[in-house]
DNA sequence: ATCGTGACTTAGGAGGTATCAG
DNA sequence: CTGATACCTCCTAAGTCACGAT
């Protein structure tokens, strides 16, 4: 019943902190292709069709609600410290999985004894991400199509035929043995950035006060920071200092020894010139829009498909990055440094011998055209900050990508199977007497418990400093003994990938904290918590426990658990679409403070914020008012004693009641204002139920 | 064991577009 | 109708993990 909800729940975006956990099944910020836009309309309009229902059960839907809201909210106090994970009943035949998923040549298929599409559908929402949903949203969607009476009949015959035919059911064929990626792959190769177009000779760039023109190469690199002067990124130091040291790169000799000092550059000319500009395209004429999609749309066709073994696949990433200045994440040393035009020189082309080579700009050369089908990439070639190679791939939706996505999960299902058997073989070597091995069972607790990354030692000074589980520096974690009425509570506190920070109190078990403490002993803060492991050791040992199993794979299982527990527990099968499709975000948001997917908030909070402060300022003030109303209006009857004024004061005390009974629907339109989560969350909660916005979270 | 590299997945932010409330 | 907000797509940085050389 699940795969109801799958084609809106692919992006969940719910705000923990002064932040925002973003996710679903793990996989799902990747791009998604028209037809699931389509799928979303389709869902999106049955929405709009399911709300004379939802009128008609008002009352009994609030209830629900907020039955449901509390519920949620216990469950997520529980979360704040993940649950462990209960053993369910392992529902087997609900997991019919392949056997040897690891190399299967062939996949299961709808007459296997062990595999049948209608199951397949039910547990895909815990097994599966977008490109795979997609698919099987697709056969659901023309199921219910042609259910569908208002459906005339010619559009009935013709169309989903048509679409019946295009899809390949990939998954229904046979496997390449291990290491084989494809047999023939075609394609138009990459779609190089726009030459860089100097600017009009009226926006000016000042140098210490005085107009200066730059040459074509200095200019550009000054477009970007042009462009960027709004970026905090501009002010900061190493920002600053990178972008400086590798534009006067770019200067000829004498623009060399006339800039010398960045503070001195006037970029504000420059910069009104491309917000006038991206105000321009703001402004544009419909006719104009629609000029330049049909521009994209043209390139798209052209280059965003290849074609690998006879069929036609949508390339995720055709465009060649454009040059431009690094922005790194959190405090990177890089930040500023520019990132150089590629060039055909630096391409490498992967395809088929047999296929047409796609010829390189007029005027150039590839620097390589090569024939591995042992990779998944059409185009590579190295960027020039960190040195590391980028690829252009398929999209999600391609075969090769959901084979790799649909092995993943069933990873993760054979995990399910044994992970009471790992768990109870970390815990007995919390005892252990060899050093290496308590660290890897407390790590790898971690790991399963809290949903920490594995943690790979990164080079210093080459990237934000950042840590996973391995990598985890005793000044990241604070044991406390005891703690707010809890024994035994870690601490944790450090940047994670992105700089994510993850900032968690959990009470863990006496074994663990012990073993932390001894972790800790005659260390600096600085030193490695877990010592005598790293990410290759703790893999080594995964895999030893079972095939394919690496650190990451708990995440994904633990994850797709929980979104699991997390639906069955909040969704009544009784419940009308937008009530589901509430319990679904919800559930998904578990997910999301379990994996600590976080955003920051939208730039606009601050202004809402302010919106909702007015208001609660003009509510309180009405309710002061009514209180002095219902005072003297008490005083008023108290000397009368007539009908007239025993009604005003009723009036009075039933303005009061309204005002304070809105404090008890604090539901709020926006999916930011779901009100049954989180800190920064609850306040703008409470600021909407003292605001008495109370338009129904679903409507 | 350690290191470097390559291939691939995961993730947040920017910015455009659709939708909704007032 | 308009401005605010929600939603979505694109972009690309930042992870994971395997493998081969030393």
């Amino acid at each position: 019943m699940w795969a109801l909800f799958l084609p809106l729940g692919v992006q969940c975006i719910g705000y923990v902190a002064s932040s925002v956990p973003k996710c679903t099944l793990l996989s799902c910020s990747e791009h998604k292709d028209s037809s699931e836009k389509k799928h979303k309309d389709k869902e999106k309009t049955k929405h709009k069709d399911g709300s004379s229902e939802k009128h008609k059960d008002k009352h009994k839907d609030k209830d629900k609600e907020k039955r449901k809201e509390e519920k949620f909210r216990t469950t997520f106090i529980s979360f704040c410290s993940p649950p462990r994970i209960k053993d369910e009943p392992d529902d087997d035949g609900f997991y019919a999985s392949p056997k040897e998923d690891s190399k299967p040549l062939k996949r299961p298929r709808e007459d296997d004894d062990t595999f049948s599409w209608e199951k397949r559908k039910e547990w895909n929402v815990v097994a599966c991400s977008n490109s795979f949903l997609l698919i099987l949203q697709d056969s659901k969607a023309k199921k219910a199509k042609s259910k569908d009476k208002k459906v005339p009949e010619a559009d009935k015959r013709k169309k989903p035929k048509k679409e019946e035919e295009q899809k390949w059911k990939w998954w229904e064929e046979e496997r390449y043995p291990e290491g084989i990626k494809w047999k023939f792959l075609e394609h138009k190769g990459p779609v190089f950035a726009p030459p860089y177009e100097p600017l009009p000779e009226n926006v000016k760039f000042y140098y210490d006060g005085k107009v200066m023109k730059l040459s074509t190469k200095a200019e550009e690199v000054a477009t970007f920071f042009a462009k960027m002067l709004d970026h905090e990124y501009t002010t900061k130091e190493i920002f600053r200092k990178n972008f400086f040291k590798d534009w006067r790169k770019e200067m000829t000799s004498e623009e060399k020894s006339t800039i010398t000092n960045l503070s001195k550059c006037d970029f504000t000319h420059m910069s009104q010139y491309f917000k006038a500009q991206s105000e321009a395209r703001k402004q544009m004429s419909k006719e104009e829009k629609q000029k330049i999609k049909e521009e994209n749309e043209r390139l798209l066709k052209e280059y965003g498909y290849c074609v690998m073994d006879n069929h036609k696949e949508r390339i995720a990433n055709f465009k060649i990055e454009p040059p431009g200045l690094f922005r790194g994440r959190g405090n990177h040393p890089k930040m500023g440094m520019l990132k150089r035009r590629i060039m055909p020189e630096d391409i490498i082309i992967n395809c088929s011998k047999d296929s047409k080579i796609p010829p390189p700009p007029p005027g150039h050369k590839w620097k390589e055209v090569r024939h591995d089908n042992k990779v998944t990439w059409l185009v590579s070639w190295t960027e020039n900050i960190q040195g590391s190679i980028k690829y252009i791939m398929l999209n999600p939706s391609s075969r090769i990508k959901g084979e790799k996505d649909w092995q993943k999960y069933e990873t993760a299902r054979r995990l399910k199977k044994c992970v009471d058997k790992i768990r109870n073989q970390y815990r007995e070597d919390w005892k252990s007497k060899e050093m290496k091995v308590r660290q890897r069972a407390v790590a790898l607790y971690f790991i399963d418990k809290l949903a920490l990354r594995a943690g790979n030692e990164k080079e210093e000074g080459e990237t934000a400093d950042t840590v996973g589980c391995c990598s985890l520096r005793v000044e990241h974690i604070k044991l406390h003994p005891e703690l707010d009425g809890q024994e035994y509570v870690v601490e944790f506190d450090f940047l994670g990938k992105d700089s994510i920070r993850y900032y968690n109190k959990v009470p863990v078990e006496k074994r663990v904290f012990k073993n932390l403490q001894l972790f800790m002993e005659n260390k600096q803060p600085e030193d490695d918590l877990f010592d005598r492991l790293n990410t290759s050791i703790l893999n080594k040992h995964l895999q030893d426990l079972m095939e394919g199993l690496t650190a990451k794979v708990f995440r994904t299982y633990n994850a797709s658990i929980t979104l699991q527990q997390q639906l069955k527990e909040l969704t009544n099968p009784d419940d009308n679409i937008p009530a589901k499709i509430l319990s679904y975000n919800r559930a998904n948001r578990a997910v999301a403070i379990l994996c600590n997917h976080q955003r920051a908030p939208p730039k606009t909070f601050e202004k809402s914020m302010m919106n909702l402060q007015s208001k609660i300022d003009a509510k309180k003030e009405q309710l002061a008012d009514a209180r002095r109303e219902l005072k003297s209006a008490k005083a008023d009857a108290k000397v009368r004693r007539d009908e007239k004024s025993k009604n005003k004061v009723m009036d009075q005390a039933c303005n009061i009641a309204i005002f304070k009974g809105s404090q008890e629907l604090p539901t709020c339109k926006c999916t930011f204002l779901d009100p049954a989560l989180l800190c920064w969350k609850l306040t703008v909660q409470m600021l909407c139920a003292l605001c008495g916005i109370v338009t129904g979270v679903l409507s």
